[in-house]
DNA sequence: CTATAATTTCTGTAGTTACTGAAATATCGG
DNA sequence: CCGATATTTCAGTAACTACAGAAATTATAG
């Protein structure tokens, strides 16, 4: 378990959370029960405060969640338990902050090309294409999305085979 | 262009590039001609040898590649200009960096787990849970990343209608 | 082989982010 | 309303990363 949470920081930070955030969510994602915030912040050794900081943005994300104990007063934390809501929880973030604004900055930009006449034709060019290919994009995903997680997984069971329908 | 160059630089940052790096790619990506190092630095106002780093990283992603002219002992660059394979790339790199790492650490997990008498139950089956999970996902992509562009294409602006075919 | 141009490596510094511990605030039982 | 407990905010510090500029290395023309 250990080498669970330390191994889960250490790649929080590729997928963009700290390395302490990422850390709590390990802890809670093993934890068999809600933790409290003393616990968390005994158990990694991270100071308290942190803890409170960490949770947050965590509670933010809705990678974990708040419970309460009758007769105490102390905010326990469960963590998001279904590796497929992790995911999509994170993809959706990155999406939100990564895909997003860059797709309505080209927009922009397209919009304001099409009136310019000093900019080369071949960088208008580059920005039309990476606008159209990023739109494509996003409309795939956008369909995947809304899958139900039953056909999601079937189709992604199907693999090689799907190639063969579609590739009529 | 400036405004592109700027804003990409700001979205690298949230790639996982450093900002200058991708100014650099932002930049090479909308000239119709190869640059030399030189030409970059002083465009883009950094330091000479920032570039030559900074170069190195997208040679090494393949982002960018060296073109030499006759009768100029300087060395030119010239960026990945299509954007599915600029995206590709970043992907191939983020799940060689992100995913790989994770799943294989997961499997050592997994065999050290199955011998293993004091880890709770519902740890383990947290991290077993996750593992297919993982196992599931990263099939799926190998499987849609050999796919020829022309089949991911139709497959992407099928959207929906996939749903159906699948979910018989 | 030498002079020069091109590139890379290296070191100190600035800027950024993460963290701690203390202080402030909020919550609740009595 | 008071005291105790839980939580959050904040300011200073430590750790890290990106960068500039100088120094060193490599490559090339003559």
């Amino acid at each position: 378990m250990q080498r669970y949470v330390v191994h889960w920081g250490e790649m929080g930070t590729r997928w963009g959370l700290n390395r302490s955030v990422a850390q709590m969510h390990a802890l809670l994602y093993l934890s068999a029960e809600p933790l409290h915030a003393d616990e968390v912040a005994e158990t990694l050794g991270i100071a308290r405060s942190n803890v409170s900081v960490g949770l947050k943005e965590l509670l933010s994300w809705n990678l974990v969640q708040v419970t309460q104990t009758l007769g105490d007063r102390r905010d326990f934390f469960v963590a998001q338990r279904d590796p497929w809501e992790v995911v999509r929880i994170i993809v959706e973030g990155r999406k939100r902050r990564e895909l997003d604004p860059t797709i309505s900055f080209l927009k922009e930009c397209a919009a304001e090309l099409a009136l310019d006449r000093d900019t080369p034709a071949y960088a208008k060019d580059q920005i039309a294409g990476q606008l159209e290919f990023m739109e494509t994009l996003m409309g795939w995903y956008e369909s995947i999305r809304i899958l139900p997680r039953k056909t999601l997984l079937k189709m992604m069971r199907m693999g090689q085979r799907i190639a063969k329908i579609i590739g009529d």
